[in-house]
DNA sequence: TCTGGGGTCCTAGGACCC
DNA sequence: TCTGGGGTCCTAGGACCC
């Protein structure tokens, strides 16, 4: 048996960790820039708050109902998930971190040792008690239906008590005849208007067509959903893999159009892919480096270009990363236009171990070190060291008018409790 | 005025090889 | 009129996920 664990509006329930008055009041969090709405609590989901919605246009609702508003913390959500996961792994050896929220257990033969209704309760109680963080588990034979099985769990959680399992053929039918189409894991926006448009209502309907055709209309991943959902285990339990991509993109706090601000913020953010690949301990060999205008404001030129520059070596030396995407920067760059967003994705990721000679270039060996101290200097300091191509007044910055502490990382921002 | 960021996998088609 | 038959590798684009 699989178990699926996924934690409650996780950004919204590590907000109220550290703010207990927020208990059964609706909050939200936004996106980068305080663009969007990113998580709900309940309450604000009974408000009809969306996922998506642009800030702007609901912030007289959020004043109107009392919704508490933050700044996404990315700080607090990472180390929150990483304590989460933690207490999960003392429940089975073999675990698969699936986002930063979810996590697929495996129990297998659990059932002959454990009541698996139990052992998910203890896994609640242990969880709350131990982070502050509520979640919901649903456990059924294959990985597809876990998922069916938590989101009963969610939806009827007074009756269930956050734990649902599906464990016999009547109920796998009652399950998925339950689940509406365009709610099952892996059937998205187009796959559900094409399934609709064929009378293909819930799951149940999906799991009953022909193989051959759902190969066809949907491709093998469709194809392996299908057996899944149907109760045949296709999907395994994956150790959580190396990152094959990394990717640094965001949107600026206002439009662009002068060269020098564009190159100081793509160096920004070739020294973020260099601090993630150092992270994982990879190199990389590609760099995708794009610009785009606004294109909210079709009133405006529009232009969107990207380009794959090779660096020179496999390397996550920020000094050679930040040479190779501005090159790209370069060759993209029209002028007259007024740029909103701008990223870069470091790829053909290869282990840092693996040192790669070539004949006529090499890293020079310093950088190594260098990065290292830089490292560890911004560990410590919380990003004191710069680079001289970065604006070092910083006189850009994402807008984050709401964010809460750094809880749970930093001794500065610690939660004062006044007796 | 304001509209996120980061991933994965598959397929089709082109370039190239013998 | 008629123009082979395999392969592999790469990329772009489209679907999906959170």
């Amino acid at each position: 048996m699989y178990a699926l664990v996924d934690c409650n509006n996780f950004y919204a329930s590590c907000e109220r960790v550290f703010n207990p008055s927020l208990e059964n009041k609706p909050v939200v969090v936004l996106s980068n820039n305080d663009g969007c709405v990113i998580a709900r609590s309940n309450e604000a989901k009974a408000l009809d708050i969306p996922m998506g919605a642009p800030a702007f246009q609901y912030e007289k609702l959020f004043e109107r109902n009392g919704v508490y508003v933050f700044s996404s913390n990315y700080a607090l959500y990472g180390d929150m998930s990483r304590r989460v996961m933690n207490i999960l792994s003392r429940f089975t050896p073999d675990i698969e971190i699936y986002s930063i929220d979810e996590a697929f257990l495996l129990l297998e033969g659990f059932e002959e040792h454990f009541d698996l209704y139990s052992y998910g309760r203890e896994m609640i109680k242990a969880v709350r008690s131990k982070t502050g963080i509520p979640i919901s588990i649903g456990i059924a034979p294959t990985k597809a239906l876990a998922k069916v099985a938590n989101k009963i769990a969610k939806k009827f959680a007074a009756r269930t008590g956050g734990v649902y399992i599906i464990d016999a053929p009547e109920k796998t039918r009652k399950a998925l005849l339950w689940t509406k189409i365009g709610d099952v894991w892996g059937i998205g926006r187009q796959y559900e208007k094409r399934l609709l448009s064929l009378n293909i209502k819930n799951a149940q309907q999906f799991v009953e067509l022909h193989d051959e055709y759902v190969r066809k209309e949907f491709s093998v991943v469709g194809l392996r959903l299908k057996r899944d959902l149907s109760g045949l285990t296709t999907l395994s339990l994956e150790a959580t893999p190396l990152k094959k991509n990394i990717a640094v993109t965001r949107a600026f706090e206002s439009m662009y159009s002068n060269y020098a601000e564009l190159k100081e913020r793509v160096s920004t953010y070739a020294i973020k892919i260099g601090e993630k690949l150092r992270r994982q301990g990879s190199n990389c060999s590609l760099l995708q480096v794009f610009l785009l205008t606004n294109s909210f404001r079709q009133d405006l030129k529009q232009y969107r270009a990207s380009i794959s520059v090779y660096t020179p070596y496999p390397t996550n030396s920020s000094i050679t990363l930040v040479k190779t995407a501005l090159t790209g920067l370069d060759m993209i760059y029209k002028e007259g236009y007024q740029y909103k967003k701008a990223g870069i994705i470091a790829m053909k990721l290869t282990p840092s171990t693996q040192k790669q000679f070539k004949l006529f270039s090499q890293e020079n060996p310093k950088h190594e070190q260098l990065m290292k101290v830089v490292d560890q200097l911004n560990f410590k300091e919380n990003g004191k060291v710069k680079f001289g191509g970065q604006d070092l007044g910083r006189t850009w910055k994402i807008k984050q008018e709401k964010l809460s502490n750094k809880f749970s990382t930093r001794l500065n921002e610690l939660i004062i409790i006044k007796i």
